[in-house]
DNA sequence: TTGTAAAGTGAGTAATCACTCACTCATGAC
DNA sequence: GTCATGAGTGAGTGATTACTCACTTTACAA
């Protein structure tokens, strides 16, 4: 048992643990944090929402920002990092053999993360500004680990010859900034499209892009 | 005199109507929205900052919202418009032969106006997501004139051949996320690099990945 | 059945919130 | 000099805030 997997399954034991009112808590805040942002929300409208007494939710977190960190630290620490690490092990172990073929894969994987985890993100991003504890923990989970992995990845299809020879971190920047570009699209604009002509003409911009 | 000249005219007159006060409680506002967010702010700290009894910020904004819209508003209405227009004219007047030539005007252009800017367009991309009249006010004045235009600019080039045939606002979604992502990185992550030798590695991924 | 620890409660608290209002002050027209 | 007007003030408002605490209920092992 690897020790990423030993840390979600410690996860998902706490979360059985969770009693009916501690999980309603949660929904609630994701919620509301997402709608209106922590600072606006009051711990009384998600006690209500909840509905549950207001001096439940302290006898769980001491303050309410231990709250939104309860919210939005499982995104980091349980999906992110083991993704990755997957990733990185299919290019490999030559389950890609062209760096086209690991795109695909990533867009398709991101997708998924991206949907399951829609308020989540959203509590994140809007929220990433003004807590520093937030900004240490992606540094932590995701800059570090993701960012060292990725220039592995880069460097393997350039010594293939398949992208052309500039910094990694390069790359890993216009690569990054089309995929998010792609997302940001598709959930920030809510765009009517058709998804798999344009997942298919940014895959093609990128390679071209890219080429040496 | 254009419309938009007379609004910004229009505009820089009100501003010298200001008070030392009502400049101070702007100043103020500002670095504190930008820093703390607009919920997360109180009208105390920033009549304090601002070296202002508190019922002045009220005297002259009826509500911390509408302190919040003086402080963001004029981001849009003042620079987006007429830079934009200039922007579609010198292409049109063939100032600018090759979308590369363009590129590199609009990065330059863009970099200054995100220097000058950065506190404030930092606020308004913190509130865009809980304030209906911000979304509102971008899509009136950013969105519906921006994007009809840079459809003409970027068919302007396909024509010409420079570009390949896709749908524009397709060209318009790749060339912004990239562009985006080149700023996100200096500005967000703050990192430190080459700066000429980014531009041109972008530009040059830009035009490989969009030529027919 | 009983003992106990955790879960849950909701009235209560001091602090802070956005906003008001009766007032003073400064400027300039007449 | 006087009067009008708008800028500026700061104590005061009721509402709301995050959080506490003495208490009750629930779950379950002995």
């Amino acid at each position: 048992m690897t020790e990423q997997n030993h840390l979600l399954e410690e996860m998902l034991q706490e979360d059985e643990k969770l009693t009916d009112k501690q999980r309603q808590i949660l929904i609630a805040a994701t919620e509301m944090f997402a709608e209106k942002g922590f600072a606006a929300t009051s711990t009384n409208e998600i006690a209500k929402k909840a509905g549950v007494a207001e001096g439940t939710i302290f006898r769980h977190y001491k303050t309410k920002k231990d709250l939104l960190l309860s919210v939005v630290s499982p995104l980091m620490v349980k999906m992110i990092g083991p993704i990755i690490i997957k990733d990185l092990n299919k290019v490999l172990d030559k389950d890609f053999d062209h760096y086209e073929e690991f795109l695909w894969a990533m867009i398709k994987n991101r997708q998924e993360f991206l949907e399951k985890n829609l308020k989540v993100i959203q509590i994140f991003l809007q929220e990433i500004p003004f807590h520093e504890e937030l900004r240490q923990q992606f540094i932590e989970h995701v800059g570090k680990k993701v960012l060292n992995r990725y220039i592995q990845i880069i460097e393997h299809y350039q010594i293939k010859g398949q992208i052309a020879k500039m910094p990694p971190t390069t790359v890993i920047r216009l690569t990054a900034s089309t995929l998010l570009g792609f997302f940001a699209t598709k959930y920030v604009f809510n765009v009517k499209w058709n998804e798999e002509a344009e997942i298919e003409q940014t895959i093609k911009f990128l390679m071209k892009g890219l080429a040496p």
